[in-house]
DNA sequence: AGTTTTTAAGGGGTTTTCCCTCAATTCAAT
DNA sequence: ATTGAATTGAGGGAAAACCCCTTAAAAACT
């Protein structure tokens, strides 16, 4: 390891700034070369310097973590963020990967947690505190009987015709379109949509598509 | 620990079902008290006696794990099922994971990571092998460049009334529920809905319940 | 203070969806 | 052979959505 990894803080609360710089000021291998207060701060920095990983505090005043995150991706792809948050809530973390970070570390994590998440995403990695992974793996299971069980027909109980015409509805065909691609009449379609709306319990093409979505038939 | 785990192994491959109650037979607090090499003979296994973890295949002939999987919880709630799979695949993992799944164990584990699946679903926590959880975990980050990048329009875009309007649409109200429900005319929900369509690039109410679902405006 | 955006609303029209009923096929299962 | 889904098709009508256009007040921004 010859060159140190270069490291952009940025988090609007000066004590954790300097927590992180003392922290990394034990070691070699990463060097703190830059600081912000804030997303716009950050912004400019990035424009007169270059540093391989971005610390990223999400909840700041102005522009927050997440919108920084994007902006910064949109001016310099490829540039490594990784999210620094005491959030534990899933959609604060699915939101900061979908707008491209490559980690995401929880406040309460040890100095050797934060050393390994910097390293892990300078090598092009990903890195996830282990509270981090659990949380979005178990927003990938089903929740747990709340009370009313709405009925959710499953997929198998729509007809084959019927599974073929909700998809193109679901792609903002009209019937007269889907009509076209199948060589039927759109009263044909027509019955199948109705007989779909009242299988499924829905009323409109709102309901069909919601349908659509959830089972996987589009997207 | 006084008793030990029941497990029901289900895989077709013989040499596979074997093969864990020899890993399994060299200590006590797990004991196979039963196999299956097929869903269907799982299930009439399950009418007659109860196995506190099922190690599930994904792949086999006949009915496959995820289905065995989803049928056995809705006849027995609660039931604990480990999907064993060779599948590395998102879409596996995801499926077997709505399915009900509490664990997701690679077949290339080891012993000691066989045994932790089956004790930490047991004690009713859940379990995926360190290779699934950072295979789900990517599979959340945004995908990388691929070609032709379609625009998204974000949330941020909408106002505040727009998103309103959105989410009632998308909750399958009519243009005349929504007015009665925001004490204003059906003729500006019309605008907004058309506004909406414009500015999503969407045809129609299927397109515009497509970006409220891709957006987490509803369910 | 002036401009732009947002929100609201209407006139008037076309297209699409929604809803009821009915009925002819086909194809698989009893 | 007959029942029963699945697929197809249609008449007729009502409702909703879609699509132009225009107006205008309030709010936000410069």
């Amino acid at each position: 390891m010859l060159d140190s990894i270069s490291l952009l803080v940025v988090d609007d609360h000066f004590l954790i700034r300097d927590g992180i710089k003392s922290i990394l000021s034990k070691q070699e291998e990463i060097k703190v070369i830059g600081e912000a207060s804030t997303a716009v701060q950050a912004m400019e920095m990035l424009e007169t310097a270059k540093y391989e990983v971005i610390l990223m505090d999400i909840q700041m005043p102005g522009m927050n973590g997440i919108d920084a995150t994007k902006e910064i991706l949109k001016r310099h792809p490829g540039q490594k963020i990784i999210a620094l948050s005491m959030n534990k809530d899933h959609g604060y973390i699915s939101k900061m990967l979908q707008a491209g970070a490559q980690g995401y570390v929880l406040k309460d994590a040890d100095q050797a947690e934060l050393m390994n998440a910097i390293k892990t995403v300078s090598a092009g990695k990903t890195f996830f505190s282990p509270r981090v992974t659990s949380i979005m793996m178990e927003s990938l299971l089903p929740k747990k009987s709340s009370g009313t069980d709405r009925e959710d027909i499953p997929l198998e109980e729509l007809t084959a015709r019927e599974i073929e015409v909700l998809k193109f509805v679901a792609e903002e065909l009209t019937n007269q379109q889907i009509a076209d691609k199948l060589f039927i009449s759109i009263r044909t379609i027509d019955t199948h949509r109705r007989n779909l709306m009242q299988k499924l319990g829905v009323k409109n093409t709102a309901g069909l598509v919601r349908y659509a979505t959830k089972h996987g038939l589009i997207e």
